[in-house]
DNA sequence: GCCGTTTTCGGCCCGACTGTTTTCAGTCG
């Protein structure tokens, strides 16, 4: 810290170590929440913080800023440091100092630990780290304290000695190759009569946390079983009368719940989220004299203001109006059915409301595919065989796009090459004239703004795309520099794969995403969504920001093989998360119109 | 600490499981 160049989510991790502390501290839980609140904010705005503070505009607009976290906000802009995280050690002395503030928030990272019982740890047992309290709990002191005992204190040494090893989320992809064995299984249990994934993995984010399995069955007890009996789990974590927990020998975890026909529905909403879409959901419940929980949408008789706990906690207090299926439960509340995609509390409620819901791409949609490789430079199949699974997707166009020469490692053409390439594709379209092959290239952007490409060859190429392959670690100035000299030649299309990442691998380049997108506006330029699961890049809150400047989008594939054209499908999905509907996507467009645009 | 067709105070989502407990707090999602 104390660079003054925050990124939002620096500023987003820094407020979320205040909400932390102020949990440990046992400080109002609202105050928390707004915390938390405010830290989504920041975190997927694609304006920097920094940037707004810099022009003077009014933080409080954004949602969840008020007065105080609008002071936050600019004290961390502009110091690159809260002082309200030493006014906090000053009013707690025995926090002692930072280190001390950041290795008991660490302990809440232990499964199973949360702030009261590192409070207690803390104030009881003075263990101030992780360390500490792994050679308290040895020693037998934890299981001394009241509210703990032998069992928490065994698992606490459990915990931190897999702490080590925990994985981090999964990529979409991965989890879409881990899923079909136990699906399988699962569909074959006895009694099993429906399988749904909910959680994360159907709203389709880029990465999923654990597996939310929503089952129909007649026996949960056998649903339960079924689980705990599929030889992928590793261990099982808990299991109870609707809930079951097991580890696979992947890492994912898994949950399943067992649900009535009644509750279906509800269950489906309720355990596909966001948490925050259900939180708006319940509010606006709340106000039709409503109830939401998994088990369906109820009544609240007058009657029964607050203090209902009954055997099933509130669901038998009132009678039932939804829960079936997820069509009936937002009827209820007098919404239609929204996708799960979207539901992130980014407005879609107001949306529905006002029957103003996107209506999203899907890979139908989609006429042709604008970035892939051959065998003429890193691809592992030729042109005619790319033609034909692009026939085969039905597809009216595709752009054969391989590298420029800078990337020498994979063989990227030079001017030569390049015309030896046109020379085949006119060949093959000759005889194959039912699809387009759109001469194309994926040009690199060298370090120095400069395109890998001479001008009288980009201009004879019906399709530019400019990527980044080199110098990933040029300061953010520079590297935005960078790429907005090689987005201002006039050839240029559209810049692919924006930031670069590798989701859990390779951070994104430095770039002012805003600024760029901004001059892409200007310009004329696209951006693409790389559809590799690995990269979905742009990611979906940089894409709704281009829809918002109404920048084109483009989704493509980037295949370096025929099959990777299937993966079109999380482009889409990214799109549909960024609330993108046909229209703001370019490759929907018929040939003609595609082409007219780039030559405009 | 945020928010407001119940606006400047008084609210702020809902339930299950676990481990500790004889009725519940803490944690999690």
């Amino acid at each position: 810290m104390g660079s003054p160049d925050m990124e939002n989510i620096e500023i987003a991790q820094t407020l979320r170590e205040v909400a932390n502390l102020l949990e440990i501290l046992d400080a109002n839980p609202f105050r928390v929440r707004a915390y938390r609140n405010a830290i989504r904010t920041v975190q997927e705005h694609a304006v920097p913080m920094r940037k707004l503070v810099e022009e003077g505009a009014d933080l409080t607009e954004l949602p969840s800023v008020g007065k105080g976290m609008a002071e936050n906000i600019a004290e961390l802009v502009e110091t690159g440091d809260l002082s309200l995280i030493d006014q906090l050690i000053e009013e707690n002395p025995a926090l002692v100092d930072r280190d001390v503030v950041s290795s008991l928030i660490e302990i809440t990272s232990i499964p199973g630990i949360g702030p009261k019982k590192v409070r207690k740890l803390w104030e009881d047992l003075g263990v101030e780290s992780v360390e500490d309290l792994k050679e308290a709990a040895s020693e037998g002191r934890v299981a001394e304290l009241e509210g703990f005992a032998k069992k928490t204190e065994l698992r606490i040494l459990e915990e931190i000695d897999r702490l080590a090893t925990r994985t981090s989320r999964f990529r979409l992809g991965d989890v879409d190759e881990l899923l079909p064995p136990l699906l399988d299984h699962m569909r074959g249990v006895e009694g099993v009569r429906r399988v749904e994934v909910a959680g994360s993995y159907r709203r389709r984010r880029e990465t999923v946390g654990d597996i939310d399995l929503l089952v129909l069955a007649d026996d949960a007890m056998a649903a339960s079983e079924g689980l705990t009996s599929f030889d992928g789990v590793d261990r099982v974590i808990g299991a109870g009368g609707t809930k079951t927990s097991v580890s696979l020998r992947s890492g994912l975890q898994v949950d399943l719940r067992v649900v009535p026909d009644e509750s279906w529905g509800a269950a489906l909403v309720y355990f596909t989220g966001s948490k925050e879409h259900n939180i708006k959901l319940r509010q606006r419940a709340l106000d039709r004299g409503l109830r939401v929980s998994e088990y369906g949408v109820f009544e609240i008789p007058p009657e029964e203001k607050d203090d209902v706990v009954g055997e099933r906690g509130v669901a038998s207090s009132g009678a039932i109006v939804a829960g079936a299926t997820e069509e009936d439960v937002y009827e209820s509340l007098d919404l239609p059915w929204i996708a799960p995609e979207i539901r992130e509390d980014r407005g879609e409620l107001a949306a529905a409301e006002e029957d103003g819901l996107p209506d999203l791409i899907e890979v139908g949609d989609l006429k042709g595919d604008l970035h892939m490789h051959s065998t003429w430079s890193d691809g592992r199949n030729t042109i005619e065989e790319m033609l034909a699974a692009c026939a085969a997707r039905g597809y009216e166009y595709f752009c054969m796009s391989d590298h420029s020469k800078a990337l020498a490692m994979v063989e990227g053409l030079d001017a030569v090459r390049l015309r030896q390439q046109w020379a085949e594709i006119d060949g093959i379209a000759s005889r194959q004239p039912e699809i387009r092959i759109l001469k194309s290239m994926e040009v690199d952007i060298l370090k120095d703004g400069s395109l890998d490409l001479e001008d009288e060859l980009l201009e004879e190429l019906d399709w530019v795309t400019v990527s980044i392959h080199s110098f990933f670690g040029l300061p953010a100035a520079e590297q935005t520099e960078r790429v907005l000299t090689g987005l201002s030649h006039p050839q240029v299309n559209v810049f692919g794969h924006p930031t670069g990442r590798i989701i859990n691998r390779r951070g994104p380049i430095e770039i002012e995403i805003d600024e760029i997108l901004q001059a892409c506006a200007e310009y004329g330029v696209a951006v693409e969504i790389n559809s590799h699961p690995n990269r979905l890049d742009l990611r979906d809150t940089h894409a709704w920001r281009a829809r918002e400047l109404g920048v084109p989008i483009t989704i493509s594939t980037d295949a370096h093989r025929a099959e990777e054209l299937d993966l079109i499908r999380y482009g889409v999905e990214q799109g549909r998360r960024a609330w993108l509907t046909p229209d703001d996507v370019l490759n929907t467009r018929p040939l003609d119109e595609l082409l007219s645009w780039a030559a405009s």
